[in-house]
DNA sequence: TATGCACCCTGTAACAACTACAGGGTCAAG
DNA sequence: CTTGACCCTGTAGTTGTTACAGGGTGCATA
């Protein structure tokens, strides 16, 4: 198949399949009579492994290090666990983080909706703590 | 204040102090003999404002944009209301999808500790489906 | 007095993870 | 036989920083 198909079925953009290439993600496919790359099956295992994974926040460097893991299936289980331990970590924070902006924000629109800008909250929450209002 | 001090004071970066004179967030400072950034209050306030907005996941055309509106606090606060409700529904949206993450991956996690990566069912949940297991 | 050392300066390049060209080649259909 | 959809390489842009390289400044200490 070539690039657009297996971009298409992993909907993914053409370019980012090219920029997995060249960071190594991808394997350098065969190219058929017009020097199109010509993928099979398993480069679209591999794009579709990769795709999933960055939707899962994986960055690129984890999910080089999960890849490296699927070649020695043999081995214990205990890196992919750890790697997924510190994402799931790092989600907790973020959640916490995003839930109490999710509080500040809608106090502030509640105070803005009642007037102008001289009265508005937004701008003086934002403030450093200890600074004259 | 030099440069060292209101970056410690903000917890930020001095380079990213630069940074955002340079892109014209913060307004240039006096210099003194030795052509050291002297700050001000004002600097420090600006700065608090900024890092705190970006801390709540504004961009820095979102912060330009609320720090124009603080320039000029006789207009309507309706602008503030219209950049304010965007974000507050990115930032739900964004606690969405971490949550499912969150259950997806702990799901996997429990899936793994169970043995060896030939068994990892990450590996094998991040597989596309349809492909033989 | 010299000599560290911490701090400051400018300017440029790197980072992630793409995305967007520019400027060209290939190929099937109308 | 040309229009359009697709493909190629290579370079440069994006956002928000961060990291040098290669210097200058200022204070304390041996």
């Amino acid at each position: 198949m070539k690039i657009g198909e297996m971009a298409s079925a992993t909907a993914t953009n053409i370019e980012t399949v090219r920029h997995y290439e060249k960071i190594g993600l991808l394997p350098l496919p065969a190219r058929d009579a017009a020097n199109y790359r010509s993928y099979g099956q398993e480069h679209l295992a591999r794009l579709s492994f990769i795709r999933r994974a960055r939707d899962l926040g994986f960055t690129l460097d984890q999910v080089r290090e999960l890849l490296g893991l699927a070649d020695h299936r043999d081995q214990s289980c205990a890196a992919v666990d750890a790697i997924a331990t510190v994402h799931l970590t790092e989600i907790d924070r973020k959640i916490a983080d995003l839930q109490s902006l999710r509080g500040e924000l809608s106090r502030f629109l509640g105070d803005c909706r009642r007037g102008t800008v001289a009265d508005c909250l937004i701008i003086e929450t934002l403030a450093p703590a200890g600074l004259p209002r």
